[in-house]
RNA sequence: GGUUCCGUAGCUCAGUUGGAUAGAGCAACAGCCUUCUAAGCUGUGGGUCUUGGGUUCGAAUCCCAACGGAAUCACCA
C-alpha cells in the first residue's frame, strides 16, 4: 500500500476516533510537503474543522498525536496553521526503495485476457503528400497514448485509417501522367511519398496558371475559372472512372499508392511508431451508407424532398446534419460510421480513442451522438483526443504553398544538430562509429519527441525550426544524459549491489525526497491514463531527473567510504535509471547507455 | 453571430481532483571541471496568473460577465 493510502486511512480513523465523524478516506489526499517545510507528507485539516469544532492548529495537533500513537510508519509531525506536516520513519523509505527496485515493472499494470479493449486511431495520412510536422505531433501523441493506456492494464489496438482515395489522389495521378515521363521512385532516387507529393504540387502549379489564364483571357471570375479549368475537370473525370472501377485508373492508383506506402513505412519506422491494424478508406467509404439507411428505417433519421438524408441533433444542442447527399453518395461523417462498423466487426471494442486535430471537434461531437444512436456501445464515450495546430514563426503551414516542415527533413535536422553538439571535446569519445550513430539518432529524435510531447496537446504550438529545439534544460537530451550518466556510474562501481543488505541504511532528507518521487511514478501513470496525458509523464520524468542531478552533485557516490551507504546510493541511482527508462518508453523515447 | 478551446515571468511552458510565500527551462548577470560524464550544478534579477465580479476558512484552479486569440458552422475531407 502506498504511503498516501496509509495516511488517508489512518487520518480517517483518527477523525472517527477523536470526533466520532465518518470521513471517507478516499477524500483525504495527502500531498508531498513543500521543500521549505519539515516533513514528507502534508494533510490539510480544514475539512475536519466542522467535525472537531476546534481551531485548525489544535485539530492538526490532535490528529498528529493520534497518527504517531497508532500508525507505525509515522515518526513525528509539526503543525503550521491548518497544515499537518508528517515525517515518515526513514526505515519505511528503505522498504519502499526495496519494493520498487524488486519489481521489474514498477507502476506498470500488465493487461490480461479480459482487460478492456481500447482502440486508438492515429496518424491517418492522405496518400498524396509526405508526412509533415502536424503528422509528427499526431503520431507521437497517438503512439505515446497507446503506451500509456497499455501501462494502465488495457489491451490496446493501434489503428490507422489511410485516406487513399478521392480527388487529391487523382490530382497527383493526373500530373504524373502528364509530366511524369514514366518516372519511378527508383529512377528518381527519391522516397515514393515525396515523389507523389511533388506531382501534387505540380498539379496545383499548372492549375493555378490555368485559372489565371482563364481569368485574363475570358474575363471569368475566380470561381467560374476554377470550375471551367480543364485540368480540374480531368481530375474529376478520373475520380469518376476510379469509382466505376476502371481498370486502367485503378492499376495506376495501386502502383502509386504502393510507392507512397513504402515511403510512409520508412518514416513511421524511423519515428518509432507502429500499428496493429490498418484500414483503407477505399475499402470503408461505402460501408456507412447501409448503417445510415438502417437508421432511416428505424426512424432515427429523416429524408428531405431532394432525397438527402439528415439527422436532427437539435435535442442534443447541435444542429441538423447531413448524412447522405441528394445523389445518394456518402459524406465524411458517413464514412466514419462505416469505418466504425468494420472495426467493431473486427474487435470487441470497449473504448475508442481518435487522435485527430482540433479542427474536427464538431465532427466528433456529432459522430459520438450518431454512433450512440446507431447502437455502438462505445459511441457515447468515445474520446476525441484533440490537439492544436503546429504553427511556424511566420504563420501556418500550407502544403500547397510549400511552407511545410517535412517529417523526414525534420528528423535529419535533429540528428545533425545532435551530431554537431557531440563534437565538443569529451563527448562520445572512443565510441565505435556504429554505436555513435545510433546514439545520435536517439538524442536527435529524443529531443524532437520530448519537445512535442511535454506541452499540453490542446494548445497550438509554435515551432521554430532554427531555435525551437534545445538540448539544455527541460529537454529529452537532458533526461537521456541523466540516464546515461547513471549507467556509466554503475559500470564503474565495483560493489555487488545485489549482495548487500540495504535495510540497515536510514535515508537522509535528500535520499528520501528521491525515493518519494520514485514512488510517485505509479500515481503518475494512473493519472496520465485517466486524463489521457503524455505531457504529465514528460513533466514527471523531468522532475525526477532534475532531483537526481542535484543529488548526484551533492555526493560522490563511488568515493563514499561507508560501504552500506555507498551501495544504498548505487541502488537508488539504479532504480532512478530504471524508472526514467520506463517513463521515457511510455513517450516512445529510446535511452542511450552512454552519450 | 452560434458552438468549442486557449490566455501564467521578456520568450517556451509546468502548476495533479481548490491549499502554505505561483514554479522550471531559455535569455541576462555572477560562480563551480586535477575529483563517479559540465548536454550538469549553485546563486541573482524578473509576476496585477488578461480584466471585473461571485462561491468559501482559502481561487491560477470552480461559476458568471467582459476583453484578446484559435478552431469550426454541414451536400469538402
Amino acid at each position: 500500500m502506498s504511503i498516501d493510502n496509509i495516511l488517508s486511512q489512518a487520518t480517517a480513523e483518527a477523525v472517527k476516533a477523536l470526533y466520532g465523524v465518518d470521513f471517507p478516506a478516499s477524500q483525504i489526499v495527502p500531498q508531498t510537503t513543500k521543500k521549505e517545510f519539515e516533513g514528507n507528507e502534508t494533510i490539510v485539516v480544514f475539512p475536519f474543522l466542522k467535525a472537531s469544532h476546534k481551531a485548525p492548529d489544535a485539530t492538526a495537533q490532535e490528529i498528529g498525536d493520534y497518527l504517531v500513537a497508532h500508525q507505525p510508519a509515522v515518526e513525528k509531525f509539526n503543525v503550521i496553521k491548518g497544515f499537518l506536516n508528517i515525517t515518515i520513519k526513514p526505515t519505511y523509505w528503505t522498504g519502499v526503495l526495496q519494493h520498487i527496485a524488486s519489481q521489474p515493472h514498477y507502476g506498470i499494470v500488465e493487461p490480461g485476457e479480459d482487460s478492456p479493449l481500447v482502440m486508438i486511431e492515429y496518424s491517418s495520412p492522405n496518400t498524396n503528400k509526405p508526412l509533415h510536422l502536424g503528422h509528427v505531433r499526431n503520431n507521437l501523441l497517438g503512439y505515446s497514448l497507446a503506451c500509456i493506456m497499455q501501462a494502465n492494464g488495457n489491451r490496446v489496438v493501434k489503428t490507422n485509417i489511410v485516406n487513399d482515395r478521392g480527388i487529391h489522389i487523382c490530382k497527383s495521378m493526373l500530373a504524373w501522367l502528364k509530366w511524369g515521363d514514366g518516372i519511378t521512385p527508383e529512377k528518381a532516387g527519391k522516397k515514393g511519398d515525396h515523389l507523389i507529393g511533388d506531382f501534387y504540387v505540380e498539379f496545383d502549379k499548372h492549375y493555378k496558371a490555368e485559372v489565371a489564364q482563364l481569368m485574363a483571357d475570358e474575363g471569368l471570375s475566380k470561381e467560374e475559372a476554377e470550375k471551367a479549368s480543364p485540368l480540374m475537370q480531368e481530375a474529376h473525370d478520373m475520380l469518376r472512372r476510379w469509382e466505376d472501377g476502371d481498370e486502367q485508373v485503378r492499376s495506376l492508383w495501386r502502383t502509386m499508392n504502393e510507392w507512397v506506402y513504402a515511403g510512409f513505412d520508412e518514416t513511421y519506422k524511423r519515428l518509432g511508431v507502429d500499428f496493429d491494424k490498418i484500414y483503407y478508406e477505399s475499402n470503408t467509404y461505402l460501408e456507412g451508407k447501409g448503417k445510415v439507411l438502417e437508421g432511416l428505417e428505424k426512424g432515427l433519421f429523416y429524408r428531405k424532398d431532394d432525397g438527402s438524408v439528415w439527422a436532427d441533433l437539435t435535442p442534443d444542442g447541435l444542429d441538423h446534419t447531413l448524412l447522405l447527399r441528394s445523389d445518394g453518395t456518402s459524406v465524411y461523417l458517413t464514412q466514419d460510421i462505416g469505418t466504425a462498423k468494420l472495426r467493431y466487426q473486427d474487435y470487441p471494442i470497449d473504448k475508442m480513442i481518435y487522435v485527430v486535430g482540433n479542427e474536427q471537434n464538431y465532427h466528433f461531437q456529432v459522430l459520438s451522438l450518431l454512433l450512440d444512436k446507431l447502437g455502438f456501445k462505445w459511441g457515447k464515450d468515445l474520446i476525441h483526443f484533440s490537439y492544436g495546430m503546429v504553427e511556424l514563426p511566420n504563420g501556418k503551414m500550407k502544403s500547397r504553398e510549400g511552407t511545410v516542415v517535412d517529417a523526414d527533413d525534420l528528423m535529419d535536422e535533429m540528428i545533425d544538430t545532435a551530431r554537431r553538439m557531440s563534437n565538443e571535446p569529451g563527448r562520445l569519445q572512443g565510441v565505435a562509429e556504429e554505436e555513435r550513430e545510433d546514439v545520435l539518432r536517439m538524442i536527435g529524435l529524443g529531443a524532437l519527441k520530448y519537445f512535442i510531447l511535454k506541452v499540453d496537446p490542446r494548445k497550438n504550438m509554435t515551432f521554430n525550426p532554427q531555435e525551437s529545439i534545445d538540448f539544455n534544460g527541460n529537454t529529452g537530451p537532458f533526461i537521456q544524459y541523466t540516464y546515461a550518466r547513471i549507467q556509466s556510474l554503475l559500470r564503474k562501481a565495483t560493489d555487488d549491489v545485489q549482495a548487500f543488505d540495504i535495510n540497515s541504511v536510514e535515508p537522509n532528507d535528500k535520499e528520501t525526497a528521491l525515493i518519494q518521487r520514485l514512488a510517485d511514478f505509479a500515481a503518475a501513470v494512473t493519472e496520465a491514463g485517466r486524463s489521457y496525458s503524455p505531457a504529465l509523464i514528460a513533466n514527471y520524468v523531468y522532475d525526477l531527473a532534475k532531483e537526481y542531478n542535484q543529488f548526484y552533485h551533492d555526493y560522490s557516490i563511488l568515493r563514499e567510504e561507508d560501504s552500506a551507504r555507498r551501495v544504498f546510493r548505487l541502488k537508488l541511482s539504479a532504480t532512478v535509471a530504471t524508472i526514467i527508462g520506463q517513463a521515457m518508453s511510455l513517450l516512445g523515447i529510446e535511452m542511450p547507455q552512454r552519450m
